[in-house]
RNA sequence: GCCCGGGUGGUGGAAUGGCAGACACUCAGGACUUAAAAUCCUGUGACCAGAAAUGGUCGUGCGGGUUCGACUCCCGCCCCGGGCACCA
């Protein structure tokens, strides 16, 4: 391997450690040698450690992004020297809203943009020297990786879920079964031959995990597209915070349903934080319970809902159905709201504005529901409704109970119907009082009493004026109840999930192509994988078009083609071929485009072979780098992806593991959330509206920010006794000083500031820019600070002065090594058989040589600790302690003149994951020589046990759990000879004045512990 | 409301049953310097006593418990951060 001039360096010429001279230098020749490239060796263990790649945004990097990737780096870097096959890639995640409105914003094509931007962010990556293997960089937009993310959308198209064995299956073995007649063809008295091709096509799309449906999707007006459930925050878009409204509309959809199961009980599997593996537990919803059907009284209707809670059934005194339910449709045939009022029915149950009918009334009540927005619904929890005038029959106790029409029963959860037990939900029981209700207890809190416990009693106890379970705890009430269900044919036991299907499409420019065409017949028919990638048309004007259509619908030449369809009919696949040729027939294209997390979704699969033209990945290279241990070995990135990213990616994984194409289940097996980095810590100095100042100590807690006057950021509270309305501002730094453990005003020091970190926004001026750190204090210094603030996964704030200490640190080192300005020459002595000399050259003094002997005896033991202690950190991810052994050690060789080689070497290797820069340039210097390996090519060093510790032990001695003194003791010492030498100590028995230690215990290395 | 995570000096944090506050930041004092910066050394949880070395008391959100010993484990509460939420 070639190396990189040495810089010339003679002992009246100390180099001052310079970090832009050497930071340079190193990141070219990793580059230059591909020291990081990744090979899949079969004779070693592989080690996969993956960032979230980043969206190339316009604003460049932020001090967030070298967090996470400073992290990744360290353990790469660590695994590597332990012998490991690292594979540590980075590219690009380049589709998608943000890089299309910033296109908009600035009026250039996103491609240009994203162009602009890739590079951009790739020379700050390289600037801060992570060992990526850029040989491997993609970019989801680029067509040669989109082309795969098509091909895989066509796997999900080709793919059915199969309930039985609970995988996913070809199409064509569904057809299959269509066509043997082993399965029944749905809806359909004709056998699958008698069918025509575009009946086939027809009925296999209803089985597909990609297909087409109506539904009510997020339209958002703003971004002029519809948006994934994920996508949607309290109503509004999570990009930009426009509001979403319902609509319906024809879309694309993953069957992500069909896999509840599978990605609820797969994460018990994965090392993920409780919290995020909670998060997508949420998400996903898993309910258990039973669904019950209701006999509608006078009709054939069946009224099913959902219940968690089969034991309640006997409460049940009234039925809900949410308004957008099909049974309440007025111009359905199934409609059940009869034509009249049954008779007695209360004035109150009728919608006040249109008491003439049932379907009057459940109409204009239905119209005032959807003028509601989804934010009134969810903030306005008082019940509404109307009577529908139809009843059901109870099938426990053939009770007659009324049908109304509520909206806080929800369509899109469950049946979109209930059944109320006022006496046991909280939301029964307010509306059963409003439209005066029966409400009848079957559940108590006590066994030995039946009416135990404050209505609504929502927690668990025992079954009253239950027949079938009278006294039986709620816990197994409800499995006898479902068996009673199930056995008189009225229900099921049945386990629910709410999480819903993902909506695939988007009226957006800036996405994939749906690699497919629909032909006149209506049908969809996908393109053949040879005619991958299918290309975005290169549109001027790719601005949406104010309307509901797309903007590629402006793309009317890319949009019309003509095909030929290949295979049988009903999973033909179609080729684009000239106009007129024979047999071709005309078809259009699909003119949304995916979202932004496609390309996501599988990217970590195409880093493992990023060139490979027939294959979204090899096989065999996929098993290297997945399959043992199986998936990623360690994945970091933001908790902002908790349900989507990493979401849709375990989808897609256990698809393509059930069409065989990956070898593990899970594809992140281990995964470590970095905390948000705040801005530096603020001053914020109260007042009166009349400007009179507050003291902190006088402010309520209660805090909300505003924009003041100026534009600049103010903070509006009260006062904690008066509750005079107060407003907080910054005042200048230097208008401030510390009293004590206050921070006061310096012309008031009467007045405490308060003092905290706020996130880093654009608005409130606290971003910090690693370009500038790095240009004042060096990479090296950047990733050792972001390590050294505090554990990882830890929300922190920003400091500038604290970046200043790692680079004293490092400052300190490089002395150590290269000597001060005052010693002028260097410090490192080596051993020469039994003499000791100058690294330089050059003899010592007896007295030197003395002196680096007692350095090399004295340091043995510290310098295995260091190892281990180091070693250790950095398996559990705390870099933090790490580095604080390190700057402890580093401090030890401070102390002396002299320092050997040795301690350096070890103390640089163990730097290299963190500060790379500076450690290649200190283990080439201590080489001696000008032509060495990269020091990331050294082994990672070894620690004995038993050398980390000392021959003797200073050990505290407790007596009644206080410390009265402590002995020296060998450290293989048994427990008789350690008390004995403890009773024998003169302190101690001077403390002990006499008494006679009635129990002592010996923790070994640790304590003694006497008790009197 | 439900579910997670967390509360330790002036600040970031360390210690996961065994000497609380490692390592840094900040601040103060000293050395070097004509001076400053940089660097090096010393001190820096609070309170009390002492001229000082030093000694004592308190101290990990609050209250209880287990233990020879608790930041650490258990029970109850308070506060902060995050997620979900009329989810049947």
């Amino acid at each position: 391997m070639a190396s990189p001039d040495r810089e010339i360096k003679d002992s009246n010429n100390m180099p001052q450690y310079n970090p832009h001279a050497i930071e340079e230098k190193w990141q070219q020749f990793w580059l230059k040698n591909k020291v990081f490239a990744s090979v899949a060796d079969p004779t070693s263990p592989k080690f996969y450690v993956l960032d979230m790649f980043p969206y190339p945004s316009g604003e460049g990097l932020h001090v967030g992004h070298p967090e996470g990737y400073t992290a990744s780096d360290i353990v790469a870097r660590y695994k590597r020297a332990c012998g490991f096959s690292v594979m540590h890639p980075m590219g690009w995640d380049a589709f998608g809203l943000p890089a299309e409105q910033y296109a908009i914003k600035t009026d250039t094509h996103p491609a240009a943009t994203t162009r602009k931007n890739v590079s951009r962010f790739r020379s700050q990556l390289q600037a801060l020297g992570f060992s990526y293997d850029w040989e491997r960089e993609i970019n989801t937009t680029d067509p040669e990786y989109y082309r795969w993310t098509q091909w895989i959308f066509l796997q999900l198209f080709d793919t059915w879920f199969d309930e039985s064995s609970g995988h996913g299956r070809p199409i064509a073995e569904l057809a299959a079964e269509f066509a043997s007649g082993r399965r029944a063809v749905p809806g359909c008295t004709q056998s699958w031959h008698e069918l025509d091709a575009r009946h086939q096509r027809e009925i296999l799309a209803g089985f597909r995990l990609a297909y087409q449906a109506d539904v009510a999707v997020n339209w958002c007006p703003g971004l002029g597209t519809v948006l994934a459930n994920e996508e949607v925050i309290d109503g509004k878009s999570e990009v930009g915070g426009f509001p979403v409204e319902r609509r319906p509309m024809r879309q694309w959809m993953l069957r992500i349903t069909a896999y509840s199961r599978r990605l609820l009980d797969g994460l018990d599997t994965l090392e993920w934080s409780e919290s995020l593996k909670m998060m997508q537990r949420n998400w996903i919803g898993r309910s258990e319970g039973a669904l019950v059907h209701f006999q509608i009284t006078g009709r054939t209707e069946i009224l099913d809902v959902f219940t968690t809670r089969p034991d309640t059934l006997y409460g049940v005194s009234y039925m809900v159905l949410a308004p957008e339910h099909p049974l309440v449709n007025v111009d359905e045939k199934n409609c059940i709201i009869p034509p009249t009022w049954p008779e007695h029915t209360p004035a109150g149950w009728k919608y006040a504005g249109a008491p003439e009918s049932p379907a009057l009334s459940v109409q204009a009540y239905q119209k005032w529901v959807a003028g509601r927005s989804e934010r009134q619904r969810q903030e306005d929890t008082s019940k509404t409704g109307v009577f529908t005038g139809a009843y059901a029959i109870n099938p426990v106790n053939q009770q007659r109970i009324a049908i109304f029409v509520s909206d806080y029963v929800l369509m899109g959860y469950g049946t979109g119907a209930i059944m109320a037990v006022p006496a046991h939900d909280r939301r029964d029981f307010d509306f059963a009082r409003k439209f005066g209700l029966p409400m009848e207890r079957v559940v108590s809190a006590r066994s030995d009493l039946p009416e135990a416990g404050e209505l609504p009693f929502e927690e668990t106890g025992y079954a009253v004026h239950s027949p079938w379970i009278n006294g039986l705890a709620t816990e197994q009430a409800i499995p006898v109840m479902i068996q009673q269900v199930e056995e008189r044919r009225f229900g099921l036991g049945r386990t629910h999930y709410k999480i819903r299907d993902w909506l695939f499409s988007r009226q957006r420019y800036w996405g994939e192509p749906f690699p497919l065409v629909h032909l006149e017949d209506g049908t969809t028919v996908p393109l053949a994988p040879e005619e991958l990638p299918l290309r975005l048309p290169d549109l001027v004007d790719f601005k949406p078009t104010g309307t509901m259509d797309p903007p590629l619908s402006k793309a009317v030449d890319w949009a019309k083609v003509w095909v030929l369809l290949e295979g049988p009919p009903a999973t033909a696949v179609a080729r684009v071929v000239p106009p007129g040729t024979p047999g071709a027939m005309p078809a259009r294209r699909e003119l949304n485009t995916m979202p932004q997390w496609a390309g996501s979704c599988w990217y970590y699969l195409r880093y493992l072979d990023p060139r490979n033209p027939t294959a979204f990945c090899q096989p065999e290279t996929e098993r290297y780098w997945m399959k043992q241990p199986p998936g990623v070995d360690l994945y970091i990135g933001g908790v902002e992806h908790a349900v989507l990213h990493l979401l849709y990616s375990r989808f897609w994984h256990k698809v393509l593991f059930d069409r065989g194409y990956v070898s593990s289940q899970e594809p992140f097996r281990k995964l470590v959330n970095q905390g948000l980095i705040l801005g530096e810590a603020e001053y914020t100095a109260f007042s009166t509206s009349t400007g009179d100042l507050v003291s902190w100590s006088e402010v309520a807690p209660e805090l909300s920010t505003r924009t003041g006057a100026d534009g600049r950021p103010e903070i509006v509270s009260r006062h904690k006794s008066t509750g005079e309305l107060l407003v907080g501002r910054a005042p200048a730094p230097a208008t401030i000083e510390k009293r004590g453990s206050q921070y006061v005003l310096k012309s008031r020091p009467d007045i405490e500031v308060d003092a905290r970190s706020y996130k880093m926004s654009k608005s409130r001026g606290n971003v910090i820019n690693p370009d500038d750190v790095i240009a004042k204090y060096g990479a090296d210094s950047l990733r050792l600070f972001e390590m050294f603030m505090g554990p990882l996964e830890q929300v922190k704030p920003w400091s500038t002065a604290g970046v200043e200490g790692v680079y004293r640190f490092l400052h300190r080192l490089w002395r150590n090594v290269f000597g001060t300005e005052e010693e002028n020459q260097p410090r490192v002595v080596v051993k020469d058989g039994s003499t000791w000399r100058l690294l330089a050259g050059g003899a010592l003094t007896a007295e030197q040589a003395r002196k680096a002997q007692a350095a090399a005896d004295e340091l043995v033991r510290p310098m295995h600790r260091l190892v281990r202690k180091v070693t250790q950190d950095i398996e559990r991810l705390s870099f933090n302690t790490a580095i604080s052994t390190m700057m402890e050690f580093n401090n030890m060789l401070t102390r002396l003149e002299v320092v050997p080689r040795e301690a350096v070497l070890t103390l640089v290797r163990l730097l290299e994951p963190f500060a790379p820069h500076v450690a290649e340039e200190i283990y080439q210097h201590l080489s001696g020589t000008a032509s060495v390996e990269s020091l990331s090519r050294v082994p990672w060093p070894t620690y004995d046990d038993a050398l980390c510790v000392e021959a003797r032990w200073e050990i505290p001695v407790q007596i009644n759990g206080k410390v009265s003194g402590r002995v020296s003791v060998p450290a293989d010492a048994a427990e008789d000879h350690v008390l004995q030498s403890v009773l024998a100590d003169a302190q101690i028995q001077e403390k002990l004045a006499g008494r006679n230690p009635r129990k002592k215990i010996y923790v070994k290395g640790r304590m003694v512990s006497l008790v009197v």
